[in-house]
DNA sequence: CAACGTTGATAAATCCGTTAATCGGATCAA
DNA sequence: TTGATCCGATTAACGGATTTATCAACGTTG
């Protein structure tokens, strides 16, 4: 059985509270003089006493724990790196802050207010937050404060912080670099409709709002490429309305696939098509051609956010329940002139 | 305050046990009737009583939840997919058992036992666990399991069960890849020498075995490029030595990169130069050309080393206190005969 | 000398769920 | 009738650290 302060306690001759106040500096009321301090300390080193958290944590009710919700751990290793800097930025910040950090499953709702309320954590940050009534109220009912990531603010203030990208402003700037570049007919480009995110339609809807304003372009279906990831589909596509010079994708992964398809398809990028993707980072550097892409501070959101949380946690209203970043535009290679011969005809489909 | 056990048992003007045996199915020696315990459900129901976790896991001196320790907690997201792949893989065994996952920060060495001994873990997954004397004597010290992912097993058997791939046979069967291709003088690739971990090592050392053995080239130092990952580095090498025709990436990551800075250097992939990399996830789909690379079964490693650490916390003893998982070779398109021209002469290097 | 403050330290309550020990009473077999 | 067993339930100790309340002893001050 471990050491614990009791033995701790008899071997030095003084009490628990002695104990309790020297090793970990507890307890306002309790005065030891440096020698029995001195003692107490040799003693405690000698037996090899650590002491037990759990029983701590029971006392003070506090277990410096935050946890991170995924919306879809399952499908985690398939995405790109956005997860990783999302993950990489919340735990540096907790760490630094001597917190840890836990991993939740994807709950079930009904398991959602047990594991928030059973006295584990003390914070949350909630990753690609829905905001359907169901969740709202579980904001509510929540007994430990919440800070959302990636997930559009609802329009009724709730007790939970919403930290986003301006994914609007972000796709705007795609667009204006695409129209400077002289491209008149531009597509967008996601995973199938079942998977999108709210992340994937507030794109989209920016999309289609700024091709019409920056190059006067209809909302039309056919400028969507909601794909399955194949070759012969992406293809199918291109050859119902080849007009288009060039595609913003909603994910870097995206983008990265299609580079692929598309080269293998024939086209020569980004000579026969530009394509621009979304998040912007280090796997940019790493396509042919580099991808273009918005840029997302992805880190600072989720240091920004776990710090907010950590605040929360101490009981200090943030300033905003809502915070957006602006998005960027890092340039890279996939992106030039449409072909000055006008837009391409079909390509194979193998 | 929170409702407790207590505030439902008074409710229901019963004990604490029936409470508890009711609502959690503890004790044994309590014995509560179908009545009372609808009766019991009800009230706390009506009380929205949650268990308070903290009190359960003191008592029970149990937690349910795992530890991962990432050797590079910092440098996390700047790597492919390996690291999603081992997350994804431990975190899926434990919530199918009903576990909990805490990311450990990188720790130096005087706190790890403090937390590892804290009560709040039952087992640890040490992702490339070093195996240094003083990391054997930790292992020897530390009061809860320990499972090694990716780090070679010490020759005297410890305490910890280690778990890899076969880097050698991996790295072998790249070899035998190019040797049946036509390759007959070909390179190795790794980050700068201070970021070599001991996977990368052991992969270099085959590099040397496989090729001496397989086209009869004898090591030389020129054989491994330690690369900063910038252009000029790599046309440096390129142009002090062009004979190679093929080069074997120690990772996706440096794989990747090396195909882009190839392509800039005016290369034809694969024509020109073979590239190997060594993980084989998604990420290798998305390269141009798609990537050639040993096959480490990443998730399955995962699930089985978090598999046997679950079985060494409930006392079982595993059968094996190393296990070494085979690679396979995915066969993509960065990998081709070498040029009928002989190699190439050198390239430019902007 | 009384009143008061300070130092050094302890006892005991507390956090909240779990569980071994126990108990009254009913049932039943010998 | 006695003893054994089972049912339904409770009591109280327990896990291990924290913290409030309290206290003795001693010194200071007016």
């Amino acid at each position: 059985m471990a050491v614990t302060i009791r033995d701790v306690a008899k071997a030095a001759g003084v009490s628990t509270a002695a104990v309790s106040k020297v090793l970990h500096g507890r307890g306002n009321s309790v005065r030891v003089s440096d020698v029995r301090a001195g003692q107490i300390r040799e003693i405690a080193e000698q037996l090899n006493y650590r002491p037990n958290v759990l029983a701590r944590n029971l006392r003070t009710q506090r277990t410096h724990t935050v946890g991170l919700i995924f919306e879809n751990f399952g499908s985690f290793a398939a995405g790109p790196l956005y997860y990783m800097h999302l993950l990489e930025g919340v735990g540096s910040v907790l760490f630094k802050n001597h917190y840890r950090l836990t991993i939740l499953p994807e709950l079930l709702h009904d398991d959602i207010l047990g594991s928030l309320g059973d006295g584990q954590l003390e914070g949350v940050v909630w990753c690609k937050l829905t905001r359907d009534a169901q969740t709202l109220q579980l904001i509510h009912d929540c007994p430990i404060p919440i800070v959302a990531m990636n997930a559009p603010a609802p329009a009724e203030p709730t007790d939970a912080v919403f930290v986003a990208c301006d994914n609007a402003s972000g796709v705007r700037l795609a667009v204006e670099h695409l129209a400077k570049l002289g491209h008149r007919k531009i597509a967008f480009a996601h995973e199938i409709q079942e998977l999108t995110s709210p992340d994937c339609l507030e794109r989209r809807d920016a999309f289609h709002a700024s091709a019409k304003e920056l190059m006067g372009q209809e909302p039309n279906p056919a400028d969507v490429l909601a794909w399955d990831w194949h070759l012969p589909e992406f293809a199918g596509w291109w050859k119902s309305d080849p007009g288009y010079t060039a595609i913003i994708c909603w994910s870097e992964r995206t983008a990265g696939t299609l580079i692929n398809r598309a080269t293998e398809a024939g086209l020569k990028l980004p000579e026969d098509l530009s394509i621009v993707g979304f998040d912007s980072t280090a796997y940019c550097e790493t396509t042919t051609p580099r991808l273009t892409s918005v840029s997302q501070p992805i880190s600072e959101m989720a240091r920004y956010a776990t710090n907010t949380l950590l605040n929360l946690i101490q009981g200090k209203r943030p300033e905003n329940f809502s915070l957006t970043f602006p998005c960027g535009l890092d340039v890279r290679d996939s992106t030039t002139c449409p072909p000055p011969t006008g837009p391409l005809g079909p390509v194979s489909s193998e």
